[in-house]
DNA sequence: TTTATCCCCTA
DNA sequence: GTAGGGGATAAAT
C-alpha cells in the first residue's frame, strides 16, 4: 500500500458524536457522551488504519479570514449547547493522550488546514483519507490521491461517488456552492438557483467564469437573478475556497509521529469513567497486583495453616472470601478459601479441585478444625464482599460467621449508592485505579467455562488471594472515606450488616409452591395462547410471530393501515397496550393481541420459570435479595424475582395462589399502609395530612374533601379516584402533565387540582420545596436515617433532565425512608424469630412494604399479632405507622 | 454469544 | 411523573 495519511475533520467528529449518544455524564455530572463517542470513533479509525498516520484538525477559537469577507458568515449558527462545549477540552486531550498531532491555526477554519494538509501530503507522495461530513471538503477529491471518508460508516467518496451525489466533478464543487449558496454557513446564493441547476449549468459551461462571461444568455427568471447576483459571485467564491497553502508551522514528517501518553489516557479514561482499555497503564498496574503474587501462598500443609491462623488471631482486622462450585448457596461446595491480613499479600487454602494432576490438598475438617477455628474465634475481625453469599455457604462446611467487621459492598452502597455498581471489581476500578483478574478470566465464558474446581491451583491462588487483598485495600480505602460520617456508619452498623444475616435466614427459608397448580396453569395458559395465536393469524391475514414487535407492527399498521396513534422513543409505531387498548376499540386484531400478551407473560415469566426455579434439594424456590442495587435503599429480587408477582388481575392472582405453606402451616402477610403518604405527613408536619392520619381516616377521601371542597362523607368514587392519583403523583415528583395522562383530563383541569392541592396542603407544598432547594445545594437527598441519595444531574442544564432529577429528589427520601422502615422491621421480626417467637416461624419473603411469613397454623395468631407489633414500632414517627395483617392458605388468600 | 429494544409485571 | 427484574426478538459481534 502506497503512503497514506487520515486527517480528522474534530469538529465534524464531535458533533456527529454528541449527536448520536445519549447524554452520558460521569457520576459526578459531567457530560461525556460525545467524549466517549469521539474516543471510540478514533479507537476504531486507529484499528483500521493499519498504521497509517492520523492527523486530527480543529476549528480554533474566534473569527476567521471569511468573517471579514462577510459579516454574516455563519451568524445564523446556533451556539455549541452548553453540555457540548465541555466537552471540547476533554475531547482534545484524548486525541493528545492517544498520540495525534492537533492542529488548530488561527484566523482561518479547519477545512483551510484540512486544505493544505491535503497538498502537502499530494507533494510528499502520500495519499489523503480525509474524515469528515462536510460538503465543502468535496472539492478536495481528487482520484486517487484524495478521497472523503463519511465519519460514521467509513464509506469512502472518489470523483465518481462525488458526481452521483452532486452531479458535477469535485472540481467543480467550489462554483457550485458559490452559485447555490450555503445555508448552515449563512452565504445566500443565487436565488432559484439549487443543485440541479447549477450542475446543468456547469456540465453546460464547465466553470463559472464561463456562466459569468454568458450571463446574458440565460433565459427566464433564473436568468436575471443570476444577472442580478453576479456582484457577489466573486465573495462567494472567496468564501467557499479553501486555502491550501498555509503555513502551518511544522513539517510534514513531523506530522506523521504517533506521540502517545498512554499513562494520561488511563487517567482520562478513569476521569470520564470509561471502561479501562485493556493493556492501559491501568492494567499495568493490576499487573503489578500480578506480579505482587509472589507475595501470594498457596496453602498445603498443616503448618502453614496453623502459621496463618496464628496471623488471624495477632491482626486487628482479615479479608475473607470463598471461592465455591456455583452460586446457589444451599448447594454449593466450598473449593477454597482466601485471606488476607495485610494489602499487597494473601493466601489461598484450595479444598476443593479436583482436575487431572491436581495436587493433593489439605483435607476439609483440617481447614475446619485449625484455620476454621481461628476464623470463627476472630469473626468480628473479618471483612468480606457481598458476606451474604460467604456465610451461608462458609456454614454448611462447618465455619460460623454469625458477626463480621465489615462488608465493603455495603460500605460503598451506604457511602454513594449510585457513584459506582458494588462489585468488587467496579469498585477496585472506581475507589483503587486497579484492574482486577476477572472470574471469567480465569474460567472462560458460556459453553467454553469451565467449573473452578477444574481451575489449577496456581490461576486460582493467583484469583483468589487478590480478591481477599482487594477486598482489604477497599476496606481501608472505604473505611477511610467513611470516617466521620456518623449517620453512614450508623446506618451501616444498626441496619445493613445485621440485615445480612437477616436476609440469609430469608433466603435460606425460602418460599413454597404448589408445583402441579402451576404446571395445571400452565398447560391451560398454554392452549389459550395457541387459540389465540391461530385467530391472529387468520385476523392478520399470514403467520407471524405474536412475540415480535416488529412483525406486529408491519401486520397493524404498513399491511392493515390501522392509525398510529403513538411512537416509540425510537420512533417506530408503538404497539404496547395502551395503544392497543384504543385500537382494540374499532378493531379486532389488536384486542387479540391483548389477550395474547397477558397470557403469554403469565406463562413464561411466572409459571414456567417459577416451577424451573424451585430447588431440587429444598423443593421450595429461594430468590436472591440485593443489598446493593437500588438507589434508593430498597432491596432488589432476582432468580425469581419475588416482588413482582401479578396481583391486579384475576388470572394473575392465581400464580399468587400458588405460594403456599408445608401442611399444617398458613402463611402471613403483614404490609404497611399507605407508609409513603405516612412518610410525607411526618416529613413535612403538614397539618391536613397529620390530622387524616392520626383520625385514621381514609386518606384519599380525605384528599379529595380538601381539594374538592366537600364532606369527607360525601365523596364520590370519581373524586376520590382523581384525590387518589394525586396523592400518588405527589410521591413521583409529578407534573400537571403527568396527572392529565392519569386522569385523562384537562393541562388546565389538572394544574387547578394541583394549585388547590398545595393551597390546602401548605406544608407538603413547603416540604417539597425545601427538598429541592437542599438538593439543589447539597447535590444529595436523605432518608429518616439518614441514608444518602447523590441526584448528580440536579443542576444539569438539560432542562428534562434536570427535571427528572427533581421528581428522583422528592420521591428518593420518601422511598428511601419507607426502605429503612421496613428493614428496621425485619430485623426486629427476624430478632424476635431467632429468641422468643414459637419454633416453626419463618419469615419468607419481603414486598418492599409488606413482610410474608410461614407459619405452624395453632401459633397463626399470636404470630400476626406480634409481627404487627413489632412492624408498627419499628421506628417512632410523628404520625401512627398502620400494618395490616392476614392469615391464608395460600400468598392471594393471605394478602 | 452478547447487547439493545420493546413490552409488561410489582411497590 | 419514582424505584426495580425479566422475557422474547433482532441486531451486533
Amino acid at each position: 500500500m502506497k503512503n497514506r495519511i487520515f486527517i480528522i475533520d474534530g469538529s465534524s467528529y464531535l458533533y456527529r458524536a454528541y449527536h448520536a449518544m445519549p447524554p452520558l455524564t460521569t457520576s459526578t455530572g459531567k457530560p461525556t457522551g460525545a467524549v466517549k463517542g469521539v474516543t471510540n470513533m478514533l479507537m476504531n479509525l486507529k484499528k483500521e488504519s493499519e498504521g497509517s498516520p492520523i492527523i486530527v484538525v480543529f476549528d480554533a477559537k474566534g473569527k476567521n479570514f471569511r468573517h471579514k469577507v462577510y459579516d454574516d458568515y455563519k451568524s445564523n449558527r446556533p451556539p455549541m449547547p452548553d453540555d457540548l462545549r465541555e466537552q471540547l477540552q476533554p475531547v482534545k486531550d484524548i486525541c493528545k493522550a492517544i498520540g495525534f498531532p492537533l492542529l488548530e491555526v488561527e484566523g482561518v477554519e479547519a477545512d483551510d488546514v484540512i486544505a493544505t494538509l491535503v497538498s502537502m501530503a499530494r507533494k510528499k507522495d502520500f495519499y489523503s483519507v480525509v474524515s469528515s461530513l462536510d460538503k465543502d471538503l468535496m472539492q478536495l477529491v481528487e482520484d486517487p490521491f484524495t478521497t472523503l471518508m463519511n465519519t460514521m460508516t467509513h464509506k469512502t467518496f472518489n470523483e465518481t461517488m462525488v458526481f452521483e451525489k452532486f452531479g458535477v466533478k469535485p472540481s467543480q464543487i467550489r462554483d457550485m456552492l458559490a452559485l447555490v449558496g450555503d445555508s448552515s454557513d449563512n452565504i445566500p446564493g443565487v436565488p432559484k438557483v439549487g443543485q440541479k441547476t447549477a450542475a446543468k449549468w456547469l456540465n453546460e459551461f464547465t466553470d463559472l467564469q464561463t456562466i459569468k462571461a454568458n450571463a446574458e444568455s440565460f433565459p427566464g427568471v433564473v436568468g436575471n437573478n443570476l444577472r442580478e447576483f453576479l456582484p457577489n459571485l466573486d465573495r462567494n467564491i472567496e468564501l467557499v475556497s479553501l486555502k491550501s497553502d498555509l503555513d502551518l508551522k511544522t513539517d510534514f514528517e513531523s506530522l506523521l509521529v504517533l506521540n502517545n501518553d498512554d499513562e494520561a489516557l488511563a487517567e482520562l479514561y478513569l476521569e470520564f469513567e470509561f471502561k479501562p482499555l485493556k493493556n492501559s497503564p491501568v492494567k499495568k498496574t493490576a499487573e503489578e497486583v500480578a506480579v505482587v503474587n509472589s507475595q501470594y501462598e498457596t496453602l498445603d500443609t498443616i503448618e502453614q495453616l496453623e502459621a496463618w491462623a496464628k496471623q488471624l488471631d495477632k491482626c486487628t482486622a482479615f479479608a475473607i472470601d470463598s471461592e465455591t462450585s456455583s452460586l446457589d448457596t444451599i448447594s454449593a461446595n466450598l473449593l477454597g478459601i482466601s485471606l488476607s491480613v495485610e494489602e499487597g499479600k494473601g493466601c489461598y487454602i484450595p479444598i476443593g479441585h479436583d482436575y487431572e494432576g491436581a495436587p493433593k490438598q489439605l483435607p476439609l475438617d483440617k481447614v475446619v478444625s485449625i484455620l476454621g477455628a481461628s476464623i470463627e474465634s476472630n469473626q468480628r475481625k473479618a471483612i468480606g464482599q457481598n458476606l451474604k453469599f460467604d456465610i451461608p455457604i462458609l456454614a454448611r462446611h462447618g465455619i460460623k460467621l454469625s458477626a463480621f467487621l465489615a462488608d465493603t459492598m455495603l460500605m460503598s452502597y451506604v457511602l454513594n449508592s449510585t457513584g459506582t455498581r458494588h462489585s468488587m471489581d467496579r469498585m477496585a476500578e472506581h475507589y483503587l485505579q486497579l484492574s482486577t483478574i476477572k472470574y471469567t478470566d480465569v474460567t472462560g465464558t458460556a459453553s467454553k467455562q469451565i467449573n473452578f474446581s477444574k481451575v489449577d491451583i496456581a490461576t486460582a491462588t493467583n484469583y483468589a488471594a487478590e480478591d481477599a487483598d482487594i477486598t482489604l485495600r477497599l476496606y481501608n480505602h472505604l473505611e477511610e472515606l467513611l470516617r466521620g460520617q456518623n449517620s453512614q456508619l450508623n446506618l451501616l452498623e444498626a441496619i445493613e450488616y445485621p440485615l445480612v444475616l437477616a436476609l440469609i435466614t430469608t433466603e435460606t427459608n425460602g418460599a413454597k409452591i404448589d408445583k402441579d397448580k402451576l404446571a395445571a396453569h400452565s398447560k391451560e395458559l398454554g392452549e389459550k395462547i395457541e387459540v389465540l395465536t391461530k385467530e391472529a393469524h387468520k385476523l392478520g391475514g399470514q403467520e407471524f410471530n405474536l412475540d415480535s414487535p416488529k412483525q406486529l407492527l408491519e401486520i397493524l399498521y404498513e399491511k392493515q393501515g390501522l392509525p398510529v396513534l403513538q411512537k416509540t422513543p425510537k420512533g417506530q409505531p408503538s404497539t404496547n397496550e395502551a395503544t392497543l387498548q384504543r385500537l382494540a376499540e374499532e378493531y379486532d386484531l389488536p384486542k387479540v393481541i391483548l389477550e395474547y400478551r397477558t397470557l403469554a407473560k403469565l406463562k413464561s415469566t411466572y409459571t414456567d420459570s417459577l416451577i424451573a426455579m424451585e430447588n431440587p434439594v429444598t423443593n421450595r424456590i429461594h430468590t436472591s435479595y440485593h443489598q446493593a442495587v437500588t438507589s434508593t435503599g430498597r432491596l432488589s429480587s432476582t432468580e425469581p424475582n419475588l416482588q413482582n408477582i401479578p396481583i391486579k388481575t384475576s388470572e394473575g392472582r392465581r400464580i399468587r395462589e400458588a405460594f403456599v405453606p408445608e401442611k399444617g402451616n398458613v402463611l402471613i402477610s403483614a404490609d404497611y399502609s399507605q407508609i409513603e403518604l405516612r412518610i410525607i405527613a411526618h416529613l413535612s408536619g403538614d397539618k391536613n395530612l397529620t390530622n387524616a392520619f392520626n383520625n385514621n381516616l381514609d386518606v384519599h377521601s380525605a384528599t379529595a374533601a380538601e381539594i374538592f371542597g366537600v364532606d369527607i362523607d360525601n365523596v364520590n368514587s370519581d373524586q376520590r379516584r382523581s384525590a387518589k392519583a394525586i396523592n400518588f403523583g405527589l410521591m413521583y415528583g409529578m407534573s400537571a402533565f403527568g396527572l392529565t395522562r392519569q386522569l385523562d383530563i384537562t393541562r388546565a383541569e389538572a394544574q387547578s387540582y394541583l394549585d388547590t392541592y398545595f393551597e390546602r396542603y401548605t406544608g407538603v407544598k413547603d416540604y417539597m420545596d425545601n427538598v429541592r432547594a437542599e438538593a439543589k445545594k447539597d447535590l444529595y437527598v436523605e432518608t429518616i436515617m439518614g441514608r444518602r441519595l447523590y441526584v448528580n444531574e440536579i443542576n444539569a442544564a438539560n432542562g428534562l433532565r434536570r427535571q427528572a432529577a427533581e421528581r428522583a429528589a422528592i420521591n428518593a427520601p420518601l422511598q428511601g425512608s419507607a426502605a429503612d422502615i421496613i428493614k428496621k422491621a425485619m430485623l426486629d421480626v427476624d430478632t424476635w424469630i431467632a429468641n422468643e417467637a414459637p419454633d416453626t416461624t419463618k419469615m419468607i419473603m419481603q414486598v418492599h412494604d409488606e413482610l410474608i411469613l410461614e407459619v405452624k397454623k395453632s401459633d397463626s395468631e399470636e404470630v400476626l399479632n406480634k409481627v404487627k407489633e413489632i412492624m408498627e414500632a419499628a421506628v417512632d414517627l410523628d404520625i401512627p405507622l398502620i400494618v395490616e395483617a392476614s392469615i391464608g392458605s395460600n400468598w392471594n388468600e393471605a394478602h
